[in-house]
DNA sequence: CATATTGGTTCGAGAATCTGTCTTTCGTCA
DNA sequence: TGACGAAAGACAGATTCTCGAACCAATATG
């Protein structure tokens, strides 16, 4: 959003920028405070980008629009502090699938319940109804603007 | 926003970041070909807090969230690369004011093109009526989610 | 006027990111 | 079926971003 200076009428872009740093801070506050605290931004960002199944690393580094080095980097951490584990795809010899382990089910418990009370927060603040409107829009929102939903 | 993993549905923290995303690279990308190719994606986000009539250092870090250090290193740059300017606080002699200079404007100028073009296609996507009732709602998300607003 | 607070910078270290290069495996097609 | 380009992943090096600590100057407070 390089420049936008005024205060007048912010873009919508930056309007939808808002309520998603407060989600981030908050659910990484709660997760710092339930004895996740070693886990950072960055690396959460591309943790929660990893499927049920398990994610290769060259895919997730796609989707988090960051090089394949730095999603390397960042899940070799996220490895060695138990959140995740590497396994063979079983499909393809060169590739191996980024997946879940213990640690980060827990993180992910966690993480849930709070997104849960935010999300409660803004629908109390919005009302039920325009709340509504608000996921309905910003997931028709998503068709045009996230390749890998 | 730590984990998320699931694809069921994503939390209205989630959904605001892919527009937020969306925008942000649009506008890099329109800055960089019009010859701005030099400001990088953390200088920008500093430089869109500046208000019109010059913005402490101190409420830059404050307001995008980042130590003081921080703002004070990528305004060294902004300035560097002729974007902004310093001037001192005529209210205070302790501070002084970071004040968007001739080429900020010139980049300001690029980026508000840029902004309407995507916010028009998001528009077009969502009609006018659904986008005008997105807009309010991440208006009225704002007053609770973003304390400098 | 002594002291605490605030605005800002410098210094040093750590985190995050990229480009380039390399190896292994896969897919394709001649 | 075998050769070759493409893809998955890792390693190396450099740059950028970020923070905590320490510091100075100016302001506010008692």
């Amino acid at each position: 959003m390089g420049e936008e200076s005024a205060r007048e009428q912010p873009n919508l872009g930056l309007l939808c920028f808002f309520p998603y740093r407060a989600m981030e801070a908050r659910v990484m506050k709660a997760l710092a405070e339930a004895g996740f605290d070693d886990i950072t931004l960055a690396q959460s960002r591309v943790f929660q980008r990893i499927g049920r199944e398990g994610t290769r690393v060259t895919d997730l580094a796609e989707q988090a629009r960051i090089s394949k080095q730095t999603a390397t980097f960042l899940v070799d951490q996220l490895e060695r502090a138990g959140y995740v584990e590497r396994v063979p795809d079983p499909t393809d010899a060169r590739a191996r699938l980024v997946r879940i382990a213990a640690r980060g089910h827990a993180g992910v418990a966690v993480a849930r319940v709070v997104e849960a009370e935010v999300e409660a927060e803004w629908i109390r603040h919005l009302g039920k109804r325009d709340a509504g409107h608000l996921r309905r829009a910003l997931t028709r929102l998503r068709e045009i603007t996230d390749p890998y939903q």
